[in-house]
DNA sequence: ATCATTATTTTGATTAATCAAAATAATGAT
DNA sequence: ATCATTATTTTGATTAATCAAAATAATGAT
């Protein structure tokens, strides 16, 4: 079994290396696990000698096939969980993170599946994120970020690229939640902010930074 | 905040001074941790700088108001999760218990009320064991042992004096479950088990000390 | 090629939690 | 009152996780 350090450490790497091609640096770790570098380098010795991840001084870190099985199941309890409070104790989807990353660490490959099952066997967490099955694998999916979406071609809202609580209270606020239908009206070309129609014939403006980060499926 | 080991060492102390009126010995709180009288008396002094318990060398030890206000809490989150467990998760109630222990730790109060609302705010877990409100008290009910029943007289099974998983297995396969309504029917003096009858004219014998584990409401 | 900067590791220490073995205090029987 | 037994504490150590400060390696600019 794994602590739960243990169990941050091999998440920080799998987020990392998952951005790049690089393997994870010391600083990088520090700076995501809120930690110092020296404390990194010292757990990621312990974590090569348990065989999670591959690591030699001064070279980075990545994760090995067991290390890399283990983050996918942490990913899957995280968003299982976080599928749990926001759909049966009605916590707002800002919120819902901060709890999951108590509730991942929680040990029982039983407690999950009955929890997966219990869920309807969600393919999908609050955030549109793909939640892994029991084997690892993650559902993939045609989207792209509204900033993208041609005008006039109504499309779905499917996810977020971002997880910022402020971000994501912004877009309750706005009525831009998961499954409500988008179409861009027009593009203004000095800041590429859009003007957007939503069901009901209700319209929008958001920046462009906020199109960049909401992701929608046709 | 404080670390599951400290909460677990809270439960222990909460227990023994329970069943018992002098303070919690060193010995039995190593026992009922399965750990050491030398950790013991160590985490009895950090506990007591942390003003949870009151202790001083070869008196034993007792819970302060804070500290006895935690271990309500824990109790609390421990049996609302083990009443998640049983009622959304099909658990069954010999199951529960273990996977409680390390969900209680998920330290959130906001996230235990909304459990409780979700759960419609039980009284009892599935052991029939009360559970503490947010504010810590403790429902009570008229019960007593099967074993102490009079003959004739019809009751419900409300609660178990006893949690080994082996004994609530048998219950269940007995047909011996919380609700079912029961009536003794004649006691054998040998042995003092007992000849009771269920409901649709069923019956069962059970021994003295099933009967004495058994409890009854009125 | 050299040197300043940056990234990383090492060293020496700390805290929480744990233990085995030794020391000490309390208890109960005589 | 004394002594053996039992309960508890102390002592000295260990492991996981952490850090500040010092040391070292890598990098990039000249």
């Amino acid at each position: 079994m794994h602590s739960p350090a243990e169990e941050n450490y091999i998440k920080a790497v799998y987020q990392i290396t998952a951005r790049q091609t690089e393997p994870a640096g010391t600083n990088a770790l520090a700076e995501a696990l809120q930690t110092t570098a020296a404390s990194v380098t010292d757990m990621l010795k312990r974590l090569s000698a348990k065989g999670l991840v591959v690591y030699a001084a001064r070279q980075g870190c990545t994760l090995s096939d067991t290390g890399r099985q283990l983050a996918l199941q942490l990913l899957r309890k995280h968003r299982l969980w976080e599928t749990f409070l926001f759909e049966k104790l009605d916590f707002s989807w800002d919120e819902v993170h901060e709890l999951a990353e108590q509730l991942e660490h929680i040990q029982s490959d039983e407690l999950i599946n009955r929890l997966d099952v219990f869920l309807g066997c969600p393919q999908f967490d609050p955030h549109g994120d793909p939640i892994p099955n029991a084997a690892g694998q993650l559902a993939s999916r045609r989207q792209l970020p509204l900033a993208s979406l041609p005008l006039c071609q109504p499309a779905i809202i499917v996810g977020v690229g971002m997880h910022d609580p402020a971000f994501l209270q912004y877009l309750d606020y706005m009525g831009l939640r998961l499954g409500t239908q988008v179409e861009v009206l027009e593009c203004f070309g000095y800041d590429l902010s859009l003007r957007i129609a939503l069901p009901q014939g209700e319209e929008r403006v958001v920046s462009h930074k906020v199109a960049q980060h909401l992701l929608v499926g046709a």
